[in-house]
DNA sequence: AATGAAGGCAACCGCAGAAGG
DNA sequence: GCCTTCTGCGGTTGCCTTCAT
């Protein structure tokens, strides 16, 4: 209860610490251990509160800690355990051996969250920015893709070859990219619901990262640039060796984009881009796979046992028939 | 070379929970 | 059951370094 008094003493010392000071607390607790913060400054003959010196031995002096940067295997781990568990710094460094609370908190406010932001992510639910004007130019771009569709010979005969159905392979691919936005939408309105994580980061270097992520966002970039998804489908896959499913099994092909993890006793759905919206170029395989992407059955079956909840945004467009199919 | 801006990190502050009397 | 003390945690600040102009 209340404050620690300690750090209210007069006369104590505070800012940085000297070498001096850190071999005097260094040597006192080889010799004795800490025992009681409280008075150790005072056995040790510091001038300084027994907070200051607990802070300083377990983010400095402790002989466990590692130094240096971090290392995509930290990253990806810092960025799973805090799409599950929120600022939890101490709880995700007990992931993390020989990494602090501190430093944790640090790398992700000076790194990750900036990366996450710039990349459109809601930093602290891992999800695409849920407002929904951000997703409006994807509507546009869909419907557009639509009438050019139904427009282009050429383009249609793609799809139905790619397709490899012969009936109705233009509709199945304009239906395919409805229920992949459909999705999206979905997971976008789900960000409230606990336990639901996605780890954003994949891709060697910030740029491939962002350009990774960038595939798998809602935003109009990620539907046009046709090399961005295979790259985040892979990279999410690669980078993440020690996810598990702990539901149900999936498929390869609906596993795009998608991972499971199960830190710190949690399980947790993951998918990457938390709507992994293919670009539109690849909606041959979408249509190929009429589930939708990865984010498909598995997703509205981990947004609360399958059922999917009613939308929340009808009332914005009831009249469009390209949303009323949906409903 | 000088200066300002931005980034990174160590440390502090204040709150909350646990433990003990 | 209440109060006090201690410890731990997360947020924030401020200093130092690096980079850009």
């Amino acid at each position: 209860m209340g404050r620690s008094p300690c750090c209210d003493e007069s006369g104590l010392k505070k800012g940085p610490w000297t070498p001096e000071e850190d071999e005097r607390l260094l040597q006192y607790i080889q010799k004795n251990g800490h025992g009681s913060w409280r008075t150790l400054p005072r056995l040790a003959g510091l001038n300084r509160c027994g907070k200051s010196c607990r802070l300083r031995w377990t983010n400095y002096l402790r002989p466990d800690i590692k130094r240096g940067k971090f290392s995509q295997e930290e990253e990806q781990t810092i960025l799973h355990l805090h799409s599950v568990l929120g600022n939890k710094w101490s709880a995700i460094a007990t992931h993390l051996p020989g990494r602090t609370d501190n430093e944790i908190k640090n790398f992700w406010n000076t790194h990750l969250k900036k990366r996450l932001i710039q990349m459109g992510f809601d930093p602290m639910t891992h999800r695409p920015r849920t407002d929904f004007f951000a997703a409006l130019p994807q509507l546009i771009a869909l419907a557009a893709l639509r009438d050019q569709l139904a427009a282009d010979p050429a383009a249609s005969a793609h799809l139905q070859a790619g397709g490899g159905s012969a009936a109705g392979g233009v509709d199945v691919a304009i239906q395919a990219a409805k229920l992949q936005y459909l999705q999206c939408l979905l997971q976008s309105a789900a960000t409230t619901i606990d336990g639901i994580a996605s780890t954003a980061a994949a891709g060697s270097t910030a740029d491939a990262e962002a350009a990774a992520l960038g595939g798998a966002l809602c935003s109009p970039q990620g539907t046009q640039d046709s090399t961005a998804a295979p790259v985040s489908a892979a990279s999410g896959q690669q980078l993440l060796p020690s996810c598990t499913f702990p539901e149900a099994p999936v498929s390869s092909e609906a596993d795009q984009g998608l991972s499971y993890g199960g830190g710190a006793g949690v399980d947790v759905f993951v998918c990457h881009g938390g709507a992994s919206l293919p670009p539109l170029a690849d909606l041959s395989d979408a249509a190929n796979n009429p589930s939708g992407d990865g984010c498909s059955a598995t997703a509205s079956s981990s947004f609360g046992g399958g059922a999917v909840s009613p939308l929340p945004w009808p009332e914005f467009f009831p009249d469009d028939p390209f949303i009323t199919d949906f409903l």
